[in-house]
DNA sequence: TTGAATGCAAAGTGTTTGCACGTGC
DNA sequence: GCACGTGCAAACACTTTGCATTCAA
């Protein structure tokens, strides 16, 4: 009975139960799962969800403003259930691993803004772990 | 004979016709290119450039660091080759345009590092350009 | 009942790799 | 001359799509 599935239902949310099972895999706070990782947890709790209805749930929920993309570096899109508190991302280049920073979003002087109407912003650090530098020092 | 080039040359890098066609693509101070735009760029100068010899030559440039790859949202990659400034990125969902927005780089307080090494920050501004509103306003 | 959600497999993109050939230094 | 760069095509990883079936409301 989650946050996030709460505010799904009373929104109207059509409730199936790979969308429930998808949902609570996606309930927390520093969670940054890539669409595998969602399957993988999903099918745990239930072994017959299909990887194109995780994939169409990940993309509903991106625009009902549930979930923001975060692309780390190469490969796989990482999604992000936090979209509450605004905070940046610290992403280890060994391990990939990603730690949320509290923090305020910068914001763009308006004669920089070329007549843009400015609808997110993101910011990425991106560094190497204590683990991952021990193991491989630059 | 662009800067890029010449700094390449000066470092040892080894000079073919298609390196050096790459290098004149990617010469310039607000470019955003992906790998097959450069590969189309480059093969109007020189037909005969595989698309292998651009991943490879774009990679390498990024080891280098004459480059830096930009994850705009989804699908290709886009390389920077405005490494001297520090920038921002304004991207437009409409378009895919991307422009540079100069600014000072936030920094991550010593407290929320969490004994990370930070190499890179990247900070990315997502809107709609006026004429991409104007078409299709939200 | 009915339109929406699902699973599967095939197609699509963007990128990497294996390998024989060519070439700058 | 030899290591390194190159082109091609096949392999890969991630995501989307087409379509017949199932199901929530």
């Amino acid at each position: 009975v989650s946050d996030l599935l709460l505010r799904l239902c009373e929104r109207g949310w059509r409730l199936t139960a790979q969308r429930r099972v998808i949902a609570e895999t996606l309930t927390g706070d520093h969670l940054h799962l890539t669409a595998d990782e969602v399957l993988a947890a999903a099918r745990d709790r239930l072994p017959e969800v299909g990887r194109a209805t995780v994939y169409a749930t990940l993309r509903e929920l991106v625009e009902l403003g549930e979930l923001t993309e975060m692309t780390t570096d190469r490969g796989a899109v990482r999604y992000d259930p936090n979209v509450a508190a605004p905070h940046h991302h610290l992403v280890c280049a060994g391990c990939g691993e990603v730690l949320d920073v509290p923090s305020e979003l910068p914001t763009l002087a308006a004669e920089h803004r070329h007549g843009f109407e400015i609808d997110a912003v993101e910011v990425t650090f991106r560094g190497r772990c204590p683990s991952c530098r021990e193991h491989a020092p630059a």
